[in-house]
DNA sequence: AGCTATTCATAAGT
DNA sequence: TACTTATGAATAGCT
Protein backbone atom coordinates (compact mmCIF):
# COMPACT_ATOMS: atom_id res chain seq x y z
CA UNK A 1 0.00 0.00 0.00
CA UNK A 2 1.16 3.62 -0.71
CA UNK A 3 2.83 5.07 -3.63
CA UNK A 4 4.64 2.08 -4.46
CA UNK A 5 5.05 -2.00 -4.20
CA UNK A 6 7.91 -2.19 -0.96
CA UNK A 7 9.78 -5.19 -0.47
CA UNK A 8 10.43 -6.83 2.48
CA UNK A 9 13.36 -6.28 3.37
CA UNK A 10 15.42 -3.92 5.96
CA UNK A 11 14.55 -0.44 4.89
CA UNK A 12 18.42 1.16 4.19
CA UNK A 13 17.64 4.88 4.53
CA UNK A 14 17.70 5.42 8.33
CA UNK A 15 15.12 8.13 8.17
CA UNK A 16 12.71 6.54 5.84
CA UNK A 17 13.05 3.28 8.52
CA UNK A 18 12.19 5.22 11.21
CA UNK A 19 8.84 7.41 9.77
CA UNK A 20 7.78 3.56 8.43
CA UNK A 21 8.24 2.02 12.33
CA UNK A 22 6.04 4.82 13.41
CA UNK A 23 3.35 4.25 11.06
CA UNK A 24 3.17 0.94 10.93
CA UNK A 25 3.20 0.41 14.94
CA UNK A 26 0.36 2.92 15.10
CA UNK A 27 -1.54 0.62 12.56
CA UNK A 28 -0.02 -2.62 14.21
CA UNK A 29 -1.24 -1.24 17.23
CA UNK A 30 -4.40 -0.38 15.99
CA UNK A 31 -4.86 -3.85 14.42
CA UNK A 32 -4.43 -5.57 17.67
CA UNK A 33 -6.85 -3.66 19.09
CA UNK A 34 -9.52 -4.10 16.61
CA UNK A 35 -9.21 -7.72 17.06
CA UNK A 36 -9.19 -7.92 20.38
CA UNK A 37 -12.74 -6.05 20.41
CA UNK A 38 -14.16 -7.49 16.97
CA UNK A 39 -13.70 -11.24 18.23
CA UNK A 40 -13.22 -10.38 21.65
CA UNK A 41 -9.70 -11.91 21.61
CA UNK A 42 -6.81 -10.78 24.14
CA UNK A 43 -3.68 -9.94 22.77
CA UNK A 44 -0.25 -9.01 23.98
CA UNK A 45 2.11 -7.18 21.50
CA UNK A 46 5.68 -5.90 22.72
CA UNK A 47 7.27 -4.13 20.23
CA UNK A 48 11.38 -3.16 20.43
CA UNK A 49 12.54 -0.62 18.34
CA UNK A 50 15.87 -0.78 16.35
CA UNK A 51 16.90 1.39 18.65
CA UNK A 52 15.97 -0.31 21.46
CA UNK A 53 12.77 1.88 22.34
CA UNK A 54 9.80 -0.10 24.13
CA UNK A 55 6.32 -0.12 22.92
CA UNK A 56 3.47 -2.34 23.75
CA UNK A 57 -0.35 -2.83 23.46
CA UNK A 58 -2.72 -5.19 25.42
CA UNK A 59 -6.00 -5.54 25.26
CA UNK A 60 -6.65 -6.82 29.14
CA UNK A 61 -5.58 -4.43 32.03
CA UNK A 62 -2.33 -5.80 32.26
CA UNK A 63 0.04 -7.08 29.88
CA UNK A 64 1.54 -9.10 33.53
CA UNK A 65 -1.85 -11.23 33.16
CA UNK A 66 -1.74 -12.25 29.26
CA UNK A 67 2.10 -13.00 29.84
CA UNK A 68 1.18 -15.34 32.95
CA UNK A 69 -1.71 -16.92 31.13
CA UNK A 70 0.97 -17.17 28.14
CA UNK A 71 3.41 -19.00 30.21
CA UNK A 72 0.77 -21.43 31.87
CA UNK A 73 -0.39 -22.18 28.33
CA UNK A 74 3.50 -23.15 27.46
CA UNK A 75 3.12 -25.41 30.57
CA UNK A 76 0.44 -27.21 29.62
CA UNK A 77 1.86 -27.56 26.33
CA UNK A 78 4.86 -28.97 27.53
CA UNK A 79 3.19 -31.49 29.62
CA UNK A 80 1.95 -32.81 26.87
CA UNK A 81 4.71 -33.48 24.88
CA UNK A 82 6.92 -34.49 28.19
CA UNK A 83 10.17 -35.03 25.77
CA UNK A 84 11.55 -35.26 28.74
CA UNK A 85 11.34 -32.56 31.28
CA UNK A 86 14.81 -31.44 30.71
CA UNK A 87 14.85 -29.44 27.95
CA UNK A 88 13.12 -26.70 30.48
CA UNK A 89 13.16 -23.43 28.89
CA UNK A 90 13.95 -20.78 31.26
CA UNK A 91 11.75 -18.08 30.58
CA UNK A 92 12.03 -15.45 33.24
CA UNK A 93 9.19 -13.12 32.46
CA UNK A 94 7.87 -14.42 35.86
CA UNK A 95 6.55 -13.54 38.92
CA UNK A 96 8.09 -14.43 42.53
CA UNK A 97 6.24 -17.45 43.43
CA UNK A 98 7.07 -18.55 39.36
CA UNK A 99 10.28 -18.04 39.58
CA UNK A 100 10.82 -19.83 42.75
CA UNK A 101 9.34 -22.89 41.59
CA UNK A 102 11.38 -22.57 38.41
CA UNK A 103 14.53 -22.42 40.80
CA UNK A 104 13.24 -25.55 42.69
CA UNK A 105 12.81 -27.42 39.49
CA UNK A 106 16.00 -26.39 38.27
CA UNK A 107 17.53 -27.63 41.30
CA UNK A 108 15.93 -30.71 41.37
CA UNK A 109 17.06 -31.69 37.86
CA UNK A 110 20.39 -30.00 39.02
CA UNK A 111 20.49 -32.59 41.65
CA UNK A 112 19.54 -35.59 39.27
CA UNK A 113 22.19 -34.60 36.90
CA UNK A 114 24.64 -34.57 39.60
CA UNK A 115 23.53 -38.27 39.99
CA UNK A 116 21.61 -37.74 43.31
CA UNK A 117 17.95 -38.26 44.20
CA UNK A 118 17.37 -40.72 41.75
CA UNK A 119 15.24 -42.43 43.81
CA UNK A 120 12.37 -40.32 42.95
CA UNK A 121 12.48 -41.24 39.16
CA UNK A 122 11.14 -44.17 37.66
CA UNK A 123 12.45 -47.09 35.14
CA UNK A 124 11.77 -44.48 32.22
CA UNK A 125 12.62 -41.49 33.51
CA UNK A 126 15.94 -43.03 34.92
CA UNK A 127 16.81 -44.35 31.60
CA UNK A 128 16.06 -40.96 29.68
CA UNK A 129 18.73 -39.35 32.29
CA UNK A 130 20.94 -41.56 31.14
CA UNK A 131 20.33 -41.43 27.79
CA UNK A 132 20.58 -37.22 27.67
CA UNK A 133 23.77 -37.61 30.30
CA UNK A 134 25.15 -39.97 27.52
CA UNK A 135 24.14 -37.18 24.80
CA UNK A 136 25.44 -34.38 26.83
CA UNK A 137 29.09 -35.95 27.63
CA UNK A 138 29.73 -36.88 24.26
CA UNK A 139 29.50 -32.54 23.37
CA UNK A 140 31.61 -32.21 26.39
CA UNK A 141 34.06 -34.50 25.15
CA UNK A 142 34.25 -33.21 21.70
CA UNK A 143 35.05 -29.89 23.25
CA UNK A 144 37.25 -31.06 25.54
CA UNK A 145 38.96 -32.59 22.50
CA UNK A 146 38.96 -29.69 20.44
CA UNK A 147 40.26 -27.54 23.22
CA UNK A 148 43.24 -30.01 24.02
CA UNK A 149 44.22 -30.17 20.38
CA UNK A 150 44.26 -26.61 20.09
CA UNK A 151 46.53 -26.15 23.14
CA UNK A 152 48.73 -29.05 21.87
CA UNK A 153 49.03 -27.17 18.07
CA UNK A 154 49.87 -24.17 20.29
CA UNK A 155 52.21 -25.75 22.63
CA UNK A 156 53.67 -27.03 19.39
CA UNK A 157 54.53 -24.30 17.66
CA UNK A 158 55.76 -22.21 21.08
CA UNK A 159 58.44 -25.17 20.98
CA UNK A 160 59.76 -25.26 17.31
CA UNK A 161 60.10 -21.24 17.86
CA UNK A 162 61.72 -21.91 21.25
CA UNK A 163 64.40 -24.59 19.64
CA UNK A 164 65.21 -21.58 16.99
CA UNK A 165 66.03 -19.53 19.17
CA UNK A 166 67.97 -21.72 21.49
CA UNK A 167 69.77 -22.83 18.08
CA UNK A 168 70.57 -18.78 17.46
CA UNK A 169 71.80 -18.54 21.37
CA UNK A 170 74.42 -21.55 20.86
CA UNK A 171 75.32 -20.66 18.15
CA UNK A 172 76.41 -17.03 19.62
CA UNK A 173 77.74 -18.71 22.67
CA UNK A 174 80.15 -21.34 21.04
CA UNK A 175 81.05 -17.61 19.22
CA UNK A 176 82.04 -16.13 22.05
CA UNK A 177 84.30 -19.26 23.33
CA UNK A 178 85.49 -18.97 20.24
CA UNK A 179 86.28 -15.16 20.23
CA UNK A 180 87.45 -16.15 24.30
CA UNK A 181 89.36 -18.38 23.28
CA UNK A 182 91.05 -16.96 20.77
CA UNK A 183 91.67 -13.62 22.42
CA UNK A 184 93.23 -15.99 25.72
CA UNK A 185 95.40 -18.00 23.49
CA UNK A 186 96.64 -14.19 22.14
CA UNK A 187 97.14 -13.26 25.98
CA UNK A 188 98.43 -16.32 27.34
CA UNK A 189 99.49 -18.21 24.62
CA UNK A 190 100.46 -21.56 26.69
CA UNK A 191 98.44 -21.95 30.03
CA UNK A 192 94.66 -22.91 31.44
CA UNK A 193 91.54 -24.69 29.35
CA UNK A 194 88.15 -24.16 31.18
CA UNK A 195 87.96 -20.77 32.25
CA UNK A 196 84.87 -19.78 29.54
CA UNK A 197 83.63 -22.83 29.06
CA UNK A 198 80.31 -22.11 31.11
CA UNK A 199 77.66 -24.73 31.75
CA UNK A 200 77.34 -27.68 29.66
CA UNK A 201 73.85 -27.65 29.48
CA UNK A 202 73.32 -23.94 29.01
CA UNK A 203 72.46 -24.17 25.36
CA UNK A 204 69.53 -26.67 26.53
CA UNK A 205 67.81 -25.14 29.56
CA UNK A 206 64.90 -23.37 27.55
CA UNK A 207 63.50 -26.40 26.25
CA UNK A 208 62.70 -27.86 29.51
CA UNK A 209 60.20 -24.46 29.18
CA UNK A 210 58.42 -26.01 26.20
CA UNK A 211 57.36 -29.67 27.18
CA UNK A 212 54.04 -29.16 29.87
CA UNK A 213 52.95 -31.83 30.63
CA UNK A 214 48.62 -32.71 30.29
CA UNK A 215 47.00 -33.72 33.65
CA UNK B 1 -12.17 -2.45 4.51
CA UNK B 2 -14.22 -4.85 3.02
CA UNK B 3 -17.89 -4.77 1.46
CA UNK B 4 -18.79 -2.64 4.51
CA UNK B 5 -17.49 -0.38 7.21
CA UNK B 6 -17.83 -2.35 10.51
CA UNK B 7 -18.31 -1.23 14.24
CA UNK B 8 -15.26 -1.45 16.69
CA UNK B 9 -17.73 -3.61 19.02
CA UNK B 10 -17.71 -7.72 19.32
CA UNK B 11 -18.82 -9.17 16.35
CA UNK B 12 -22.13 -11.32 17.54
CA UNK B 13 -22.65 -13.89 15.37
CA UNK B 14 -20.68 -16.85 16.68
CA UNK B 15 -19.41 -17.74 12.94
CA UNK B 16 -18.75 -14.67 11.29
CA UNK B 17 -16.35 -13.47 14.83
CA UNK B 18 -14.26 -16.87 14.45
CA UNK B 19 -13.93 -16.06 10.40
CA UNK B 20 -13.11 -12.76 10.98
CA UNK B 21 -10.57 -13.97 13.94
CA UNK B 22 -8.86 -16.32 11.75
CA UNK B 23 -8.43 -13.73 8.88
CA UNK B 24 -7.39 -10.86 10.95
CA UNK B 25 -5.01 -12.87 13.03
CA UNK B 26 -3.49 -13.83 9.67
CA UNK B 27 -3.26 -10.36 8.85
CA UNK B 28 -1.84 -9.41 12.16
CA UNK B 29 1.02 -12.01 11.99
CA UNK B 30 1.93 -10.57 8.68
CA UNK B 31 2.11 -6.91 9.94
CA UNK B 32 4.00 -8.22 12.70
CA UNK B 33 6.26 -9.60 10.56
CA UNK B 34 6.94 -7.01 7.91
CA UNK B 35 7.39 -3.97 10.38
CA UNK B 36 10.22 -6.52 12.13
CA UNK B 37 11.84 -7.40 8.77
CA UNK B 38 11.32 -3.52 7.31
CA UNK B 39 12.53 -1.48 10.11
CA UNK B 40 14.74 -4.00 12.02
CA UNK B 41 11.99 -4.07 15.22
CA UNK B 42 11.60 -7.10 17.39
CA UNK B 43 8.18 -8.02 17.98
CA UNK B 44 6.42 -10.46 20.21
CA UNK B 45 2.58 -11.34 19.42
CA UNK B 46 0.09 -13.36 21.65
CA UNK B 47 -3.48 -14.03 20.65
CA UNK B 48 -6.03 -15.89 22.64
CA UNK B 49 -9.04 -16.68 20.79
CA UNK B 50 -12.24 -16.29 22.23
CA UNK B 51 -12.41 -19.85 23.34
CA UNK B 52 -8.79 -19.83 24.54
CA UNK B 53 -6.72 -20.83 21.98
CA UNK B 54 -3.54 -20.03 21.69
CA UNK B 55 -1.35 -18.01 18.85
CA UNK B 56 1.70 -16.66 18.90
CA UNK B 57 4.16 -14.68 16.78
CA UNK B 58 7.71 -13.17 17.46
CA UNK B 59 10.22 -11.92 15.39
CA UNK B 60 13.45 -13.29 17.76
CA UNK B 61 14.37 -17.05 17.31
CA UNK B 62 12.50 -17.20 21.03
CA UNK B 63 9.45 -15.67 22.73
CA UNK B 64 11.18 -16.71 25.88
CA UNK B 65 13.99 -13.91 24.41
CA UNK B 66 11.72 -11.28 24.33
CA UNK B 67 9.74 -11.62 26.79
CA UNK B 68 13.35 -11.74 29.06
CA UNK B 69 14.54 -8.04 27.08
CA UNK B 70 10.35 -6.89 28.17
CA UNK B 71 10.86 -7.59 31.48
CA UNK B 72 14.35 -6.33 31.72
CA UNK B 73 12.73 -3.00 30.19
CA UNK B 74 10.06 -2.69 33.04
CA UNK B 75 12.28 -3.25 35.54
CA UNK B 76 14.67 -0.32 34.56
CA UNK B 77 11.58 1.49 34.27
CA UNK B 78 10.36 0.59 37.94
CA UNK B 79 14.10 1.80 39.00
CA UNK B 80 13.09 5.40 37.45
CA UNK B 81 10.06 5.10 39.53
CA UNK B 82 10.21 3.92 42.75
CA UNK B 83 7.15 3.67 44.62
CA UNK B 84 6.88 5.24 48.07
CA UNK B 85 6.91 2.27 50.40
CA UNK B 86 10.75 2.00 49.62
CA UNK B 87 11.61 -0.35 52.79
CA UNK B 88 9.56 -3.47 51.18
CA UNK B 89 9.70 -2.94 47.83
CA UNK B 90 13.39 -2.91 48.05
CA UNK B 91 13.93 -6.04 50.09
CA UNK B 92 11.24 -7.81 47.69
CA UNK B 93 13.30 -6.21 44.97
CA UNK B 94 16.39 -7.63 46.19
CA UNK B 95 14.71 -11.27 47.07
CA UNK B 96 13.95 -11.31 43.26
CA UNK B 97 17.35 -10.32 42.28
CA UNK B 98 18.98 -13.26 44.69
CA UNK B 99 16.53 -15.83 43.71
CA UNK B 100 16.83 -14.26 40.12
CA UNK B 101 20.76 -14.65 40.39
CA UNK B 102 20.23 -18.23 41.93
CA UNK B 103 18.13 -19.16 39.00
CA UNK B 104 20.31 -18.22 36.42
CA UNK B 105 23.05 -19.69 37.69
CA UNK B 106 21.36 -23.25 37.89
CA UNK B 107 19.85 -22.73 33.93
CA UNK B 108 23.39 -22.08 32.70
CA UNK B 109 24.39 -25.13 34.45
CA UNK B 110 21.45 -26.87 33.35
CA UNK B 111 22.90 -25.75 29.87
CA UNK B 112 26.41 -27.39 30.31
CA UNK B 113 25.12 -30.33 31.89
CA UNK B 114 22.78 -30.75 28.26
CA UNK B 115 26.20 -30.31 26.69
CA UNK B 116 25.32 -27.07 25.30
CA UNK B 117 27.09 -23.62 25.78
CA UNK B 118 30.87 -25.19 25.96
CA UNK B 119 31.95 -22.52 24.15
CA UNK B 120 32.20 -20.60 27.45
CA UNK B 121 34.18 -22.54 29.52
CA UNK B 122 38.12 -23.15 29.76
CA UNK B 123 39.76 -26.58 29.66
CA UNK B 124 40.14 -27.27 33.89
CA UNK B 125 36.04 -26.12 33.62
CA UNK B 126 35.11 -28.95 30.79
CA UNK B 127 37.19 -31.12 32.19
CA UNK B 128 35.30 -31.47 35.82
CA UNK B 129 32.54 -30.74 34.26
CA UNK B 130 33.39 -34.56 32.37
CA UNK B 131 34.53 -35.92 35.49
CA UNK B 132 31.51 -34.59 37.03
CA UNK B 133 28.91 -35.91 34.44
CA UNK B 134 30.45 -39.50 34.50
CA UNK B 135 30.21 -39.61 37.87
CA UNK B 136 26.59 -39.06 37.49
CA UNK B 137 26.33 -41.53 35.05
CA UNK B 138 27.96 -43.66 37.14
CA UNK B 139 25.14 -43.43 39.69
CA UNK B 140 22.02 -43.15 37.19
CA UNK B 141 23.39 -46.54 35.72
CA UNK B 142 23.39 -48.74 39.45
CA UNK B 143 20.56 -46.92 39.93
CA UNK B 144 18.95 -48.03 36.63
CA UNK B 145 19.98 -51.66 37.02
CA UNK B 146 18.85 -51.80 40.71
CA UNK B 147 15.56 -50.66 39.09
CA UNK B 148 15.71 -53.45 36.04
CA UNK B 149 16.86 -55.77 38.76
CA UNK B 150 14.11 -55.41 41.08
CA UNK B 151 11.60 -55.41 37.80
CA UNK B 152 12.87 -58.70 36.78
CA UNK B 153 12.57 -60.10 40.14
CA UNK B 154 8.84 -59.27 40.07
CA UNK B 155 8.43 -60.22 36.89
CA UNK B 156 9.87 -63.86 37.64
CA UNK B 157 7.24 -63.70 41.02
CA UNK B 158 4.87 -63.33 39.06
CA UNK B 159 5.87 -65.84 36.12
CA UNK B 160 6.21 -68.64 39.18
CA UNK B 161 3.11 -67.74 40.60
CA UNK B 162 1.00 -67.84 37.10
CA UNK B 163 2.85 -71.16 36.23
CA UNK B 164 1.93 -72.47 39.41
CA UNK B 165 -1.91 -72.09 38.72
CA UNK B 166 -1.70 -72.88 34.91
CA UNK B 167 -1.10 -75.95 37.09
CA UNK B 168 -3.80 -76.00 38.94
CA UNK B 169 -5.66 -74.95 36.39
CA UNK B 170 -4.65 -77.57 33.82
CA UNK B 171 -5.21 -80.23 36.62
CA UNK B 172 -8.83 -78.71 37.07
CA UNK B 173 -9.68 -79.23 33.30
CA UNK B 174 -7.90 -82.83 33.12
CA UNK B 175 -10.18 -83.56 36.09
CA UNK B 176 -12.99 -82.06 34.27
CA UNK B 177 -12.31 -83.82 31.23
CA UNK B 178 -12.26 -87.10 32.95
CA UNK B 179 -15.63 -86.69 34.54
CA UNK B 180 -17.35 -85.85 31.31
CA UNK B 181 -16.15 -88.67 29.77
CA UNK B 182 -17.20 -91.32 33.03
CA UNK B 183 -20.76 -88.79 31.89
CA UNK B 184 -20.54 -89.59 28.53
CA UNK B 185 -19.41 -93.10 28.90
CA UNK B 186 -22.65 -93.93 31.62
CA UNK B 187 -25.28 -92.22 29.24
CA UNK B 188 -24.00 -93.07 26.12
CA UNK B 189 -21.44 -95.67 26.70
CA UNK B 190 -20.39 -96.76 22.75
CA UNK B 191 -20.27 -93.48 20.44
CA UNK B 192 -18.30 -89.84 20.21
CA UNK B 193 -14.80 -89.27 21.48
CA UNK B 194 -14.39 -85.47 20.51
CA UNK B 195 -16.57 -83.34 22.73
CA UNK B 196 -15.63 -81.73 25.78
CA UNK B 197 -11.55 -81.71 24.63
CA UNK B 198 -11.17 -78.07 24.70
CA UNK B 199 -8.29 -75.94 23.30
CA UNK B 200 -5.10 -77.73 23.30
CA UNK B 201 -3.25 -74.86 24.17
CA UNK B 202 -5.74 -74.03 26.79
CA UNK B 203 -3.26 -74.69 29.99
CA UNK B 204 -0.56 -72.80 28.61
CA UNK B 205 -2.56 -69.34 27.58
CA UNK B 206 -1.49 -67.58 30.81
CA UNK B 207 2.30 -67.81 30.60
CA UNK B 208 2.28 -65.31 27.48
CA UNK B 209 1.56 -62.86 29.79
CA UNK B 210 4.25 -63.33 31.90
CA UNK B 211 6.82 -63.07 29.39
CA UNK B 212 7.63 -58.96 29.49
CA UNK B 213 9.62 -57.86 27.28
CA UNK B 214 12.30 -54.57 28.51
CA UNK B 215 13.37 -51.95 26.07
C1' DA C 1 3.11 16.32 10.66
C1' DG C 2 -0.23 16.16 6.42
C1' DC C 3 -1.51 14.70 1.74
C1' DT C 4 -2.74 11.40 -1.98
C1' DA C 5 -1.90 7.74 -5.21
C1' DT C 6 -1.53 3.17 -4.56
C1' DT C 7 -1.45 -1.15 -2.70
C1' DC C 8 -3.38 -4.11 0.83
C1' DA C 9 -6.67 -6.31 3.90
C1' DT C 10 -10.80 -8.07 4.41
C1' DA C 11 -16.43 -8.40 4.88
C1' DA C 12 -19.61 -10.46 2.57
C1' DG C 13 -20.93 -13.51 -0.65
C1' DT C 14 -20.32 -18.27 -2.97
C1' DT D 1 -12.96 -24.34 4.91
C1' DA D 2 -11.37 -21.90 0.66
C1' DC D 3 -11.92 -18.65 -3.04
C1' DT D 4 -13.59 -14.24 -5.08
C1' DT D 5 -14.51 -9.53 -5.24
C1' DA D 6 -16.08 -4.97 -4.04
C1' DT D 7 -14.79 -1.89 -0.79
C1' DG D 8 -12.58 0.51 2.97
C1' DA D 9 -7.91 0.99 5.24
C1' DA D 10 -3.16 1.50 5.50
C1' DT D 11 0.67 3.54 4.00
C1' DA D 12 5.05 4.98 0.74
C1' DG D 13 6.69 8.74 -1.10
C1' DC D 14 6.20 13.53 -1.13
C1' DT D 15 5.88 18.05 0.86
Amino acid sequence: MGRGKVQLKKIDNKVNRQVTFSKRKTGLVKKAHEISVLCDADVALIVFSHRGKHFQYCSDTSMEKILERYERYCYAEKRLHPTNDTDIQVNWTIDFAHLKAKAELLHKNHRHYMGQDLGLLNNKEIQSLELQLDTAIKSIRARKNHLMHESICELQKKEKAMLEHNNVLAKEIKERERNMAEVQQMQLPSSQQHLGQGHPDASNFLLSQASTSYY
